[in-house]
DNA sequence: TATGAATGAGATTTCATTCAT
DNA sequence: GATGAATGAAATCTCATTCAT
């Protein structure tokens, strides 16, 4: 009845199928009879298209990783400055993790546990994009926007975890309705990490005000940041 | 023959063969006969102490951090200050994840993605350290050590994700062998997040060592920070 | 390899095998394995047209009390009198346990004591012919065959119940070979029933041939009974 | 703490604790461990006393069957005539089972189904007193007080079927509660029977009011039956 | 004598996967 | 190319039973 479909159509349809199984019932307790049912196909026919249980799990975030990193790759070149970029790249995964729950259960709850996730093309795919944020926070490391002495590793692990961490958490409560979409966390977020590792040079230019104790104040003047206040600062 | 070995040491003994299976296969590829194997056991005394494969699973993590919160419970009395406090919690966090990667591995790559981990009551245990470092992050907003405006549930992911996905990377890259300990990440990534969430209003008093340009040192002078200076050190 | 055979063959096939082997060793101590091979099929395959082993034991009866009830109601109209047909439901039943001994050790000696039968198809069967058996002779209390004060129920246990008992003694005992088939109880048996329930009312009005002492032939008497000739009567 | 009692009571409490579970969940669904809690001993009391699971299922009716042929045995001198025998026959089993419907639920719906049943003391006892009762009706006819065609088998599945089934049906619709104890057929039914199979010679010396059709009454007359009463009689 | 503790030995059941059509 | 049908291969789990104390 569906012969009419071409190849590539059924293979994402099938694909699409797993996905929402997938992610209901975890990698381990879904069948393929399930999902050939969902789909409307035959067993035979998912493994015609798949060849294993696993590939079929690995072909999905793979399709979906790629395009989203191929997305990145079409707008970042458009945004000016690395703050910017990063806050694009955040944006991307937030959006993709929201408006796609499936997705984002697939690859924060499931994959994980997979040892052979490590070795296929969707895990090549989702380190592409991870090491273009890696660059991403490097070049800013370069070009004097982040401090030097930053270490750009733990800088994308605080990015990916606390966004992960909250799409987990909402996934681990069950998905709940929120009022506002998980995105809104974006901005507050960026901005306690970005004042954290923005080099402070520029306090050295920096025009204060200074009350002396005598009450006089002071204007314009250049300050050499003592060890006590580069603490503070930082 | 092994008979003499009490029952509490016994189950320990099992839990922690099962433990390293768990962590090294995965939930679902591990046996009990593995287990019962490694544990020096028959399939049958590991199901006469545990009932199940998956209370068996469930036990582990429910243990450890039931221990792991008793600890910090013992701990966070004599600290003090939320800040000391929450670094406390990292710490604790990072040391038994480091110190027991297959526990960590169990925790966050197999746990999450069984649905019913969310029923356990090593899972309550989890939540319990959860809710009490949000508790702590409350504190310190309400006793104005960080920002009013400071959302305690990002605080949180932010701190538990950092430290989670340090480890996740650490697991899903098959735990090369590292220089020095994820834990050295603490205090950079700890200064970074403190930074973003302290209330400035103490910049105010603050004491300065202030070269002028003539080159004379003008000691203990109060500051009170332009709007420039505010939002570098913020 | 035994592809070309249809679905439902196969299916009769498998009961079949099954139906031996659960009468030969009951329910609880036949596997799987034991009738899989018996019918020349896989263990799985078993599974896949019964679901379980119980459903297994239980599609047997149902199968077969089904054909026997459909019987019955075919042949049951052409027999006139309600005599006639409780004969004919004997015979039909004790055919079918002589013919058919797997499926009457079965019937009698392993469905009793399970639990479960009672909520089976099978079971509803069987509760069916029961039911019409038991309408045959509340017709025939109904119509003045049988006396009025006659109990239906008491008079179907008595049918059903001397039938079963004769064949799970013949079961118990081994099955001994017979010179005579066990349906040969029917007549003798069913004269003694349907004797002690007859309507003696006939017998009112009943012409005798008497003959007194003197010898003399007196024809055509009306007698109404005595009391004693009352009680030799019923 | 029960080792007071001495070895006989516990034995008797242990078999007690054990008919009332395998008359509830069946011989096979009854598991050692139950029955030993129930017992308030451990498992491995309860095969020091007994040896295997079902040599202590097959001690309960042994004892109870014995019990029963003794006071049958007992009873059975002190009643006159071939058909109160009977009647006492009957009356026996019904009260025990009536009065022990663990026990009557033992002998009809689980032990039929073992193979090994056949082989132990407890069936010994079961056939001895199936034999009694062969007797009784044997002698029935001998003594002429039974029909010399009858057929003792018959007639005893007829008695001990009639009621197993009465029996088997109450515990398989789960014991109803009834009004009446099911004792109350035992007449109604033994009447059905005895009438089907006295010896109708007593005919011949009944003594009947006739009526003739002019309304004299002739009383004294022996009949000599006509063929037509003969088949109105039996 | 009584038992706590341990286990041997299987049986049911499940699916991913294959293959002939 | 698509599939209906069949199954190989295990793994969980259950208990009756044993035995040292």
């Amino acid at each position: 009845m569906t012969n009419r479909i071409n190849k590539k159509e059924r293979k994402k349809h099938i694909m699409n199928a797993a996905l929402g199984i997938f992610s209901e019932k975890g990698f381990q307790n879904a069948t393929i009879s399930e999902i050939s049912k969902a789909a409307g196909v035959s067993d035979a026919t998912v493994y015609e298209y798949f060849g294993t249980k696993e590939k079929l799990l690995f072909s999905i975030p793979e399709q979906i990783s790629d395009e989203n990193t191929e997305d990145l790759q079409r707008v970042l070149p458009y945004i000016k400055g690395v703050e910017g970029k990063l806050r694009a790249f955040l944006i991307m995964f937030m959006r993709l993790y929201e408006t796609n729950p499936h997705y984002s259960n697939l690859v924060l709850l499931q994959l994980m546990s997979s040892r052979e996730f490590r070795n296929t093309a969707a895990h090549a795919a989702i380190r592409k994009s991870a090491h273009m944020l890696l660059d991403c926070i490097k070049q800013g490391i370069d070009e004097g926007t982040f401090r030097k002495d930053a270490d750009p590793y733990l800088i994308r692990s605080m990015l990916m975890g606390t966004v992960e961490h909250l799409f987990i958490h909402w996934h681990m409560q069950g998905m709940p309705k929120r009022e506002n979409p998980i995105q809104d966390y974006l901005d507050p977020f960026l901005e306690i990490v970005l004042d954290g590792i923005r080099a402070k040079t520029r306090t050295n230019t920096i025009t204060l005000n200074v009350k002396m104790e005598d009450g006089e104040v002071v204007k314009s003047i250049f300050i050499e940041p003592s060890p006590l206040i580069k603490e503070a600062a930082e």
